[in-house]
DNA sequence: AATTTGTGTTCAAAATAATGAACATTAGTT
DNA sequence: AACTAATGTTCATTATTTTGAACACAAATT
């Protein structure tokens, strides 16, 4: 065998699921993770345990990174807390770099009639498939955009007020503080 | 136990790992994927398996989904076929064209002097390392967040009032209309 | 055709992830 | 403080993943 872990003395399960390993060869610590989205979620671990059949135990175990859990596990996880399984995969330390944008550096683009504004907020450095915009308009206010490309993703949330959002043939309507993805 | 599968009669591991669940509630079926990669890598069982350092025989259930790997099982793997893990997962996932999140089925946090609210407005599904929050807070409200990731960027935009972002040993204080990335 | 060689599958054993119950700890009440 | 309720951790057991060796099968070579 190639790396063998060694053998536990008497508990049960290794102290720490990943010890002898390195920290670049390292799977992701998705215990971290899965603790915030379930504290955000104001869930307990009995709670979750039950929302997604599995047993608070193992959570609580996962969460300190004391287990390496299983995909389906994962997964029944993912499924509770509504979240893609993917966005729990991540982790790590961050280091941070500002990129402060002041008002008047903002982009603004508005309708003849001053119906609607729409500000650039800005393009993600790093993801370029990302823009982001804030979108003010007045009653009876109408944007007509373009396609943003097929497989583009749209989120739009509403602050205040009342939308309707055409594309392509279906439509929705969103009140103050709804948000639809599309 | 929520929902057992059955006890295998002889044999050591299940005969299908997901046996018991439906459709729509399935783990991502990875091991499709993994063939493929290590087929258009040219590698036979025996070369992922000393690349990997996951054994043969289990490579060759995980590929017929007989099994159901571990975490680190799958990282291990992705490693070996310089694949980033989320990839494998993903083929799975499902999106679905409209995602309307009603007011009331928006998760909120929110302090216990009730002086912030923060609403996780969601997380957009082909771009799984995004997420998206609104955040309200009262005169001198403050929200203590972990850090979310390795390489992850925040963006911030300022709706309205004024607030003092700190992150590490810097900080920076936004006005109205602001954004800030970091 | 028989033999070797390469490749994937199955077997029995070992390691460990998952479970439910008991225990520990914290927060809230009397 | 003592008691209770709520939440998180550890324990003993069970279920299943993982392993290395043996097996089966196919393709290539003699």
């Amino acid at each position: 065998m190639q790396q063998k872990k060694e053998a536990s003395s008497s508990s049960s399960f290794a102290r720490d699921a990943f010890a002898g390993q390195n920290t670049s060869d390292r799977p992701p610590l998705v215990g971290k993770e899965i603790q915030r989205l379930r504290q955000e979620h104001q869930l307990t671990l009995d709670e979750l345990a039950s929302k997604s059949g599995v047993s608070k135990s193992i959570l609580s175990q996962i969460e300190r990174d004391h287990s390496n859990p299983t995909l389906s596990t994962i997964w029944r996880i993912s499924q509770a807390l509504k979240q893609p399984l993917v966005d729990m995969l991540s982790s790590g330390e961050e280091k941070p770099r500002f990129e402060h944008l002041k008002v008047n550096q903002t982009p603004v683009v508005s309708s003849t009639d001053g119906k609607f504004v729409l500000k650039i907020l800005g393009t993600l450095g790093t993801v370029s498939t990302l823009q982001w915009y804030e979108f003010k308009a007045e009653e009876g206010g109408i944007l007509e955009s373009e396609s943003h490309g097929s497989g583009s993703l749209e989120n739009l949330t509403l602050v205040s007020g009342k939308l309707l959002v055409i594309s392509g043939t279906e439509s929705r309507e969103l009140i103050s503080g709804e948000t639809l993805r599309f």
